[in-house]
DNA sequence: TATTGTTATACTCTATAACTATA
DNA sequence: TATAGTTATAGAGTATAACAATA
């Protein structure tokens, strides 16, 4: 839900048509070039995904997905600095000022300086912000379950071990 | 590689200690509070496959991913329609058309005015496009093996065919 | 010198309204 | 009246240089 993301066209539907000559003019696309890469995969995923957020998180709360991975990094990371919270959200330091900015602006966390460095600010939730990120919280938990509902729970944990693996390379 | 995407920040790496209290200010970030979220490992994965494309296609070729998968779709799709095609790669019509305006400019691909739909544009690829579109393919088969290194040929296709039924919801 | 955070800016991707030409 | 494509424009996400304050 947060890393800095890229912009790999993805078609809604599929054509799953057998395999013909390739020289068509038909009224579907066949995507015979672009279904072994995992990006192209990956991109149609994420947008059933995004929709799923947008629709239990993103309008009801009026949070970006990154504002969203902020408030729940803050619920378990308390007066985290935002130097490691640019790093833990792929994101620049100067995009994550801006961010924090909003956030601020509407009430939901607090800028403090760090006592043992004083360069560094810590990000806090302040008692509304700790509100809303809980109740976004409880709502992600299940606000993916209908694009995931074509897999069973063995599936989904299996696909997000997956993922996983491709996230961190090398796991040694 | 096609899909319109969004922007979930997700970190590069993550720190997968045991749970402790939660209330931490630690030198490391604990993503306790994103780790069941399929966006969120979607968002990571993204990293590395975004990366991996850059190196092996995008700078190589100049191209962007959007541009690349609308290349692929030429391959195997002669003469198809920009509204199948904006359909096919999630992509609004206008923001369509910029695109093929550039791969027009480079020489890559031709309009074509339908004979059936005089409305209708027609892509084509041109001698270089289908060159430099049959390269780009051979080397998409490849470029995406360092980030899946860590799975072996099995769990790969599982990968892809859990992230399939991701992207089409309800396979009836 | 190096790091933290900020400001300013530019570039890309995405989304929408308004228009044309065809159907 | 509806569809295919275009133009124009605005918004959101991302990236980088330059700077101040602190280490």
């Amino acid at each position: 839900m947060c890393p800095a993301r890229s912009k790999f066209p993805a078609p809604k539907t599929l054509s799953r048509r057998p395999r013909d000559s390739g020289d068509r003019t038909s009224d579907t696309i066949d995507h015979a070039a672009l279904e072994h890469l995992l990006g192209f995969a990956i991109a149609r995923a994420d947008v059933h995904i995004r929709a799923a957020f947008q629709a239990s998180i993103g309008d009801p709360f009026q949070l970006r997905p990154a504002e969203f991975s902020l408030l729940m990094l803050l619920l378990t990371n308390k007066a985290a600095t935002q130097a490691r919270l640019s790093e833990a959200l792929a994101m620049s330091a100067p995009n994550l000022t801006t961010l924090v900015d909003r956030l601020v602006v509407r009430g939901l966390v607090e800028r403090v300086r760090s006592e043992q460095d004083r360069r560094a600010q810590q990000l806090c939730l302040t008692t509304a912000g700790l509100d809303l990120a809980s109740r976004a919280h409880a709502l992600s938990t299940t606000m993916e379950d209908a694009s995931l509902s074509g897999l069973c729970p063995a599936e989904r944990a299996m696909l997000l071990e997956l993922l996983h693996r491709v996230g961190t390379p090398r796991p040694v």
